[in-house]
DNA sequence: TCTTATTATCGGGAAACCCCTGATTTTAAT
DNA sequence: ATTAAAATCAGGGGTTTCCCGATAATAAGA
């Protein structure tokens, strides 16, 4: 065997592409047939030039490599596809796996950990970070016990009024649109800082932020 | 001529290092002769590899390409520093120029960006994106007219106030704090609100974390 | 120097908000 | 069916905010 395998590059920095180019096709048996430098460009690339396997960024400015991900999975569920991320966080891994990911390394694997990967997907197996992989372990490990994320210690009732509260809302405005009594707004508010243990207003904007309940 | 220069290379990620090094090294008259993560590296490896050109991203986990910027232009006056952005802002270029660096280009320029720049500031010339001279240019153009900065806008004693209101301090603690009465503190928080265009406290906290007056 | 603008400091009063102690209804769990 | 949690609201008192001022002290300009 040891054919050449097509390989197609998304990421969107050019240079960063030009990069691992330059780096696939130094090793023996990978030929970079196309790049896109942006997740909606995918699947027209894909169509295009037929690759044996997608590399691509997670994060990107328009689609992300993770927004992709369902879609090529579902139309080229065969293709088997590489996700590079910068950061060296489990965040969005198990997003990536379950959505079908073959391979998710960090951006500061070595070379090897690369040619590892190719082997490995093309293989039919899935390569994962060492780095990255114990991680996972951990949070699966925590997952499982109970969910220490911010829906499970406030109700959606609540969840709701301190996005609401965080994004600078008074009260009544609340509670009008909400067709509620102001004294309900209240109440719930109470209850989320005494859950919170927080008690004034803007710790609870720095934690609706923090949690992803509000945008800073 | 025509001798091959010496390159060294900065970047926290194993694989876009690679990617550069093998992209560098497939044009002709590039050697690349080391490499660093991190900034903290970065001093030592000079010494140690005595390359004609530094090539360093600007966003690094720890010490970032700006960081030791000053240290490397001090040491070593005549060496070319060519920085490497994710972001195609141009929030750094200014301080980077500045700080003596002789290119700024965007990750996201073609592999002949990387070529240009590379002669430009070996034949002592300066060089930045295209993309990103046409903003630095309308930056300067604001900038020259009046700082938009925080402090120019607040009164230091306002700002003083706006940290302790976005770190979630009452007025009343406020003022005792201050030595003052709460009115005064009352009207200082209008001020501000008033300068800000802004009407309600999680506005406020969210102005205070933007612009570094206080923390997340 | 004299004038003016800005800054920093306060007050009163009405409206809104916060806190505490309840209470009722609906929903979920055992 | 019983219990627990969630969601809704009220009363009342203290606090804070908002909008109307006002008065020194300082900085800036003419």
């Amino acid at each position: 065997m040891q054919e050449i395998k097509r390989v197609a590059l998304v990421d969107d920095h050019h240079l960063v592409r030009a990069g691992l180019r330059a780096l696939l096709e130094d090793l023996s048996g990978y030929d970079v047939v196309g790049e896109a430098a942006d997740g909606s460009e995918v699947i027209e690339l894909i169509d295009t030039v037929t690759p044996d396997v997608l590399v691509t960024d997670v994060a990107m400015k328009n689609v992300s490599g993770l927004d992709i991900l369902p879609e090529v999975k579902k139309l080229y569920p065969g293709l088997p596809v590489i996700l590079l991320t910068m950061h060296n966080t489990s965040d969005y891994l198990q997003t990536a796996i379950e959505r079908g990911a073959n391979a998710y390394l960090l951006k500061d694997s070595a070379e090897v950990e690369l040619e590892l990967a190719l082997k490995a997907v093309l293989d039919g197996q899935i390569y994962i970070s060492p780095k990255l992989s114990e991680q996972l372990l951990e949070t699966l490990k925590q997952g499982d016990e109970e969910e220490v994320n911010v829906k499970n210690v406030l109700t959606p009732r609540q969840t709701e009024i301190l996005k609401m509260l965080a994004e600078g809302q008074s009260t009544k405005q609340i509670a009008y649109d909400l067709g509620l009594s102001v004294k309900t707004i209240e109440s719930h508010r109470s209850q989320i800082m005494e859950r919170l243990q927080i008690r004034d207003l803007a710790s609870l904007v720095r934690f609706a932020i923090k949690n992803g309940i509000t945008d800073l």
